[in-house]
DNA sequence: GTCTATATTTGGATAGAC
DNA sequence: GTCTATCCAAATATAGAC
């Protein structure tokens, strides 16, 4: 008589090996560049040709979104582990400083989690979906502080990104901009008070 | 006997098909992603083999370096033409919006401009430098609206290029954030304003 | 699941004839 | 200055043996 184990052993092992070849890419994207990642160098770092890959990812394009979901979740899981204060805007600041770190200890990461940079290649709905979940923390946490018109978060989101970016791209490694994050976010909360005062009258 | 003539044909036929060369290049660039840019492409689109654009350019990073430095030029030349008002604010507030037009009317070019995606390339300095002068005519317009701290400059770059990346990344071709770009300007000059307040007291 | 072998395409770059 | 010819390396991907 067959049993059906509930284990599967040869799939977890197979998931397992699909991890170490996502890990392996990211390294190597940090490396020499998210555009510079090849099958070729990947395979090696693996201890794998190319070509075996295949049984693991269907295609270049197919490595670039698991890595674009791990990203994802990567993010998704250190957003969840920050608590709430009892002061909404602590909380925003919160959430901006840990965005602004996740983007700069991995400029490849924010590369292709942010920017749209790898001709071809945009993320597959699925993998997509839960960055949809991050906004939205960050609305809920805007909301909670005052700011709850869409055009807020937009202004939000500007702010930050642009912070970041000024961050990778003019002063790699350094704190020129992270320095100017909290004033940036009282600005902007300062911004919200005064929108709001106006309305009251 | 021989003479020297003051204008050299020669030389100037060359100059003029090494911008034809540069003006294919920025087209293919827009179409397809800087990144996929080819000297195979390059050389049909201006009716050539690849090989003979070496005639032009050393490399293809001696491309991207002349289109970098184009780019710089091209914002430059409109940023000059740009006149100044009563009001050094709103001479602020044009500066943004130039900017702003200028690379979201082109990401690819905003993209070599500012961002740092294509592994291996980086600008000489020759071609660099003149960027530095773009950086102070808004310096200088922040200086003459009150913002003269060196942060206050990096702040506002900040502020602009998030809303920038913000319209490129999530709305290309519309105007979800282009709409907050003065909203954003008057939010940094109240925060300028506060502090200058803060200090005479 | 991994390999060899191979296909196919593409890429940047050089040598030398004309 | 442009071409042909060629190189060399790298890339993604498939077929089939083991």
């Amino acid at each position: 008589m067959s049993v059906t184990p509930t284990r599967d052993r040869r799939s977890e092992r197979h998931e397992a090996t699909r991890a170490e070849i996502l890990e392996a890419a990211w390294e190597l994207a940090r490396e020499q560049g998210l555009a510079a990642l090849s099958l070729r160098d990947l395979g090696r770092k693996v201890g794998m040709r190319a070509q075996s890959l295949y049984s693991y990812f269907d295609s270049k394009h197919a490595i670039y979104d698991a890595m674009f979901a791990r990203g994802v979740a990567d993010f998704l899981e250190r957003n969840r582990q920050l608590g709430s204060t009892d002061n909404p805007r602590d909380d925003v600041r919160a959430v901006a400083r840990l965005f602004f770190g996740f983007c700069v200890e991995d400029p490849a990461r924010y590369q292709l989690l942010f920017q749209r940079t790898i001709p071809g290649f945009e993320p597959s709905p699925e993998s997509f979906a839960p960055s949809v979940e991050g906004l939205e923390l960050l609305s809920r946490r805007l909301a909670d502080a005052g700011a709850d018109d869409p055009a807020d978060l937009d202004l939000c989101t500007a702010l930050i990104t642009g912070l970041v970016d000024q961050q990778i791209s003019n002063d790699p490694g350094g704190d020129r901009w992270y320095r100017l994050l909290d004033e940036a976010v009282d600005m902007y909360f300062a911004r919200i008070d005064t929108r709001t005062n106006r309305r009251k009258r």
